[in-house]
DNA sequence: ATAACATCATAAACAAAAGTTATGAACTTT
DNA sequence: AAAGTTCATAACTTTTGTTTATGATGTTAT
């Protein structure tokens, strides 16, 4: 295929001015030029795309289909050009506000957050905890300036960047003899979940390979990592933690920590933001961060499994 | 700003790459060719996206963050090539499954189903009534080709058609003397709302600028249209319904039917599908039926007042 | 250390593409 | 039927993109 932007950018004023002459001056060049432009784009494609029989003249059908993508590829194009811009203005100081879901934040803030305040003095970092759905609606609303999450998303007006990928461990109350754990091994009857409105809790499901219809069988629910190894640790059973989690894990307890068989599952760790955010500089400067404290094996998973996260039941509407 | 699509492939070649000559090879151009190019690019933008000094080469901290945008850019674009290679293969026969929200179908479905099944007999139509998340749901999921209903959305792998937009009209239980009712008029004691679910009760409460948590005021729920029309000449008060529910009432109900005053709120209706949708040329045979029969005037809306919905709450993950 | 190699940048020449002006055909308007 | 629009076509120019050839710089191997 053999396009280019020019020529998306007149067939879109085409269609919003109906007339190749408005069209051509809308986008200040001579009428031929555009009316060949627009020429060779429907041959390049194989469709006629503007209906010249009607007056005004009209998309035809399937012409309103290409130009309905058309948009939203210039949509993304003015994205970038706006994300240049904002680059550009490299005055690295001034306010930002992130969100980190619970079971990263008390493991990844700390590992940044001094060296961030060294390296750039004169960004001021505020940090809350949110789930992934209030984050996505700080974000939308400009409540916050960006989010650290887990990823994919698929939002529209959002966007990720990915950082590393974390592993998943089994955590078990008696230790596990051999060293790698199958998923098929799991024992449902005896496992903790996180609470509901954690995305991990699906992740956790997820792995499971259970329904959330069937939750039943899992004993309790615990608002936090910390929460589900101390409950594995009195109670018994087993649960699931993530990589850094487990790092700061005194010699005894990391004893009961056991890996999955390869391919491991992973979760992929991403900072987010808004697409017409203004402090992209800022922002990149935090990611630049943190990818310099996050050793460098998180940074590739080429045979992992990625547990992905899927609304249960997106919002409220009809 | 002036760069052309090519350019931006040869960046992301030249991220998985990570060299000039081998993204040129990937690219199929010559290594100055590349070299070039990306030169042209980093001049255009004002910004170098490439640090050549490390070995192998790699994106600078700003060109990771343009080349992320990039990405969804030529994302976008190769969505319109799967889209053209599906408009030209014209054969209108197969099965489309549709779902249309509760609000709206009993009054579109008989307007254009009979057109529909006469102009495009081998086309079979199978629809259902959804609210709007489980109709996305059931998009990603492909249960479903294509939904009818209240946009925008901001949902990534979903496109929306816009179709046309239905104003809102005010039904009460006895006659209004004026032939224009203000906002602020609405009898929010007496008022009727849809149960939860419908996205039209986002839009009466909206409209009505009433807060969710303010429901209180707000008299019972009824599960359709239909109902609360019912509801409000049994036992009073008012109620917000939608322009083509008036157009079948009898002489008598009509008459308790009252316009905004301008401009007048409207809500947006579109077909929408997956991104990836292999049923392009058929969705489009089913969007120009119902263009068709859907009457002129609903098709432009210059200054009128578009009632958004925005999720309550997005999905349940942290 | 230095020869051999690999990788990227630059230059000159060429090819392709996209633009401009000039003009004419088809269709509306009056 | 004359005047005015609107779009398409043609001839020509400018701009952009590509190739080949070559040189500079840095890396690897002996």
């Amino acid at each position: 295929m053999n396009f280019n932007i020019s020529q998306l950018k007149y067939l879109m004023a085409l269609g919003t001015s109906r007339s190749f002459s408005a069209a051509a001056e809308i986008c200040n060049v001579s009428q031929p030029a555009l009316s060949m432009a627009i020429k060779r784009l429907e041959d390049e494609f194989g469709i006629q795309m503007i209906d010249r029989g009607t007056s005004p003249l009209s998309y035809t059908e399937t012409g309103e289909m290409i130009a309905s993508q058309v948009k939203t590829i210039l949509e993304e194009v003015q994205a970038l050009e706006l994300l240049i811009s904002d680059l550009k203005n490299d005055d690295l100081s001034g306010e930002i506000k992130i969100s980190v879901i619970p079971t990263l934040a008390p493991y990844l803030i700390p590992l940044f957050l001094k060296k961030f305040e060294t390296k750039y003095p004169n960004i001021t970092l505020v940090i809350e905890e949110n789930t992934t759905a209030s984050t996505v609606k700080k974000l939308k609303s400009s409540e916050l300036d960006a989010g650290i999450l887990v990823t994919p998303l698929d939002e529209k007006s959002i966007v990720t960047h990915p950082m590393f990928f974390e592993e998943f461990y089994v955590y078990s109350h008696s230790k596990i003899e051999r060293s790698y754990v199958l998923q098929e091994e799991l024992d449902l009857n005896n496992f903790w979940l996180l609470e509901e409105g954690h995305c991990m809790r699906q992740q956790m499901i997820r792995l499971c390979e259970l329904r959330d219809t069937q939750k039943s069988q899992l004993k309790y629910n615990a608002g936090s990592i910390e929460s589900i190894i101390n409950l594995t640790d009195t109670i018994g059973g087993m649960t699931i933690i993530p990589e850094m989690a487990t790092w700061r894990l005194p010699a005894e307890r990391k004893s009961r920590v056991t890996p999955f068989v390869e391919p491991s599952p992973v979760r992929e760790i991403s900072l987010i933001h808004h697409k017409f955010t203004t402090k992209s500089g800022l922002l990149m400067a935090l990611k630049g961060v943190i990818e310099e404290v996050i050793p460098g094996y998180m940074k590739i998973r080429e045979n992992a499994q990625r547990i992905d996260i899927s609304p249960p039941e997106p919002f409220n509407q009809n």
